[in-house]
DNA sequence: CTGAAAGCGCTTACAG
DNA sequence: CTGAAAGCGCTTACAG
């Protein structure tokens, strides 16, 4: 039923291994030919099968995309919708195809990847973030497949990544609070083990540290990317009886948490609690009040972190090359001057 | 390098068909030499070759998901991510992965539809929605390969699917704003030639004639399922001499630009103008005024239709089923009396 | 410029 | 319960 090579080949009196070339766009096949080959396909509706021409070729033109675990809380995450919109545009445009694996556990992950790579079932992998001892960037190091980190690896530095400049995008959202005449501010972390919680919670540490500032620990929480970890943040810092006076969320969607659970608590933004937190998604802007956040350039992260990883398969090359993404802090309502 | 059939054969000191048989738990091989093979299988860290079991099973394990043109614009709708997220969720259950794709223009999506299937790379496709005359339902139709059509094809009703009742739904949230004692209601609708705008004008539609109220050719905007759509709905709106006093928002993004513009302009929702619409995406309910929406089980669309998509790409058989998801109206701030 | 042959890594009747 | 053989639909040296 299907047309294979052979059925074109034949139609065209000429050999398979001509009717490949000519699907190559090999340079020695005469014009005649090609035209003839050609038109025979276009009327035979002819599509060459892909898992036939990857079983010999070793290419299969997919990227895999790991979802950690959590893929079920992750996708709320408007962080993550843009990220893959990036990924999706950039990867189509170079005809690339992207495969979507979780796993169901921790270490399923781990399985899931070396079903792909070793069953050849795609040509890289994007991986979206990263924990320390990360078992699976271990892995495909040591197996010198191509991937690519969004984020920063906590063990290794010479893997092609893409980031933000995450200590110096908190510092730079904290010292903000600070110029605001905040003396007394909290930070609402996200998981420990990930590598963009702890470069925030730096950039956080040198601001305070650098205005002289005190930090305490009743003054940190940490919890997962989603609104209820934010939500839990406020019924702890505002029992507090020293509490701060504002606070700097590692994520939006950690802020609209905050947000609700303070609402919910009489209080307001910014007058009892400034605010300023990261990833600029859509909403921040549309909150009320208005978020400030870090913009972090999303979408163009997951467009880079396809395209170099992309030009590293073709290569066949692990490439080391890390591109930093730049980041500015948009200013609005929640965090200005209490006055 | 890789590790093959016929290495663990070797060592196993069976034949690869023992092997291939082993791995697919065929009933009659001896508890002794499945045991010594996976034994070997562990130690060698054997994977089947993906592609090479597909070339020959035809079957490939794999759904696609085609992502409509403007992929770009779409990631950014929560609603898309929620989908996505039933979606993937199901799925991988099933053991089942999920390919994204687009078209570069209208007719690269059929392309790319038709370069999967031909090419033989997916057992099934996920449509998320259809408008009339649908190229890529005929195609696929017409080839008979199993689909699922998230959304309510214009064509045919013996197609498998998966939607709400938007006729009834859309009918409940503007008899709703007529019982808050509205009688000049507009629409915000979506693309013209999307199925779910011209049911959800319907039901608005029915609902109207239903109270014997009138309908007004400038109180009707189409747009695209972005907020600059919903912003500039209203700049047409407000501006009319004799202009609604609520309106029915065809997607909760859209409604999101609707409260921007109606803020800028200096307006309040819901005191002069108000407002529902659909969806109910988590931030709705977090918005300034919170958003009266029907929740249509976006989670539950997603993973329905791959759970249906599943069966009848396992049954071989091309199910002609219909489910129906439930819908809710949330009735919030933003449509209450403005007394 | 083109063809015949071997091979990619599996599965599956067929035979025993 | 197991093996030998053919084949899935391609590509790519090798030879001419």
């Amino acid at each position: 039923m299907t047309v294979t090579i052979k059925d074109v080949a034949k139609l065209a009196g000429v050999s398979p291994s001509t009717v490949s070339r000519v699907m190559s766009n090999h340079p020695k096949i005469s014009i005649k030919t090609v035209r003839r080959v050609k038109k025979i396909m276009d009327e035979l509706g002819y599509h060459p099968n892909i898992m036939a021409k990857s079983l010999v070729s070793k290419t299969t033109n997919t990227l895999a995309l790991l979802l950690p675990k959590p893929a079920e809380e992750l996708l709320i995450n408007l962080f993550f919708s843009e990220l893959i919109r990036g990924i999706v545009t950039q990867s189509n445009q170079e005809n690339y195809d992207l495969l979507m694996t979780t796993g169901a556990s921790q270490d399923g992950e781990l399985e899931a990847i070396k079903r792909l790579i070793r069953g050849r079932r795609v040509d890289g992998v994007i991986l979206l973030y990263s924990r320390k001892d990360d078992q699976i960037i271990h892995y495909l190091r040591e197996q010198r497949f191509p991937f690519v980190l969004i984020g920063r690896s906590a063990d290794y530095s010479d893997i092609l990544s893409v980031d933000n400049d995450n200590v110096q995008a908190a510092y730079d959202a904290t010292q903000h609070l600070i110029e605001q005449g905040h003396e007394k501010i909290g930070f609402v972390s996200g998981p420990h083990d990930l590598m963009i919680s702890q470069d925030r919670f730096r950039g956080y540490q040198m601001a305070m540290l650098n205005a002289n500032l005190p930090m305490n620990n009743d003054w940190l929480v940490e919890g997962e990317f989603i609104q209820e970890s934010g939500y839990n943040a406020m019924s702890q810092f505002m029992n507090l009886d020293d509490r701060p006076t504002a606070v700097v969320v590692i994520d939006d969607i950690m802020a609209f948490g905050v947000i609700r659970a303070l609402r919910e608590l009489g209080y307001r933004i910014p007058r009892d609690l400034g605010l300023v937190s990261f990833n600029n998604v859509v909403f921040a802007e549309l909150s009320t009040p208005p978020i400030s956040s870090v913009d972090i350039g999303i979408y163009q992260l997951g467009y880079t972190a396809s395209q170099r990883l992309i030009q590293a398969v073709k290569k066949d090359e692990q490439s080391t090359h890390r591109s930093i993404i730049s980041h500015s802090l948009k200013i609005r309502e929640s965090s200005l001057h209490k006055q």
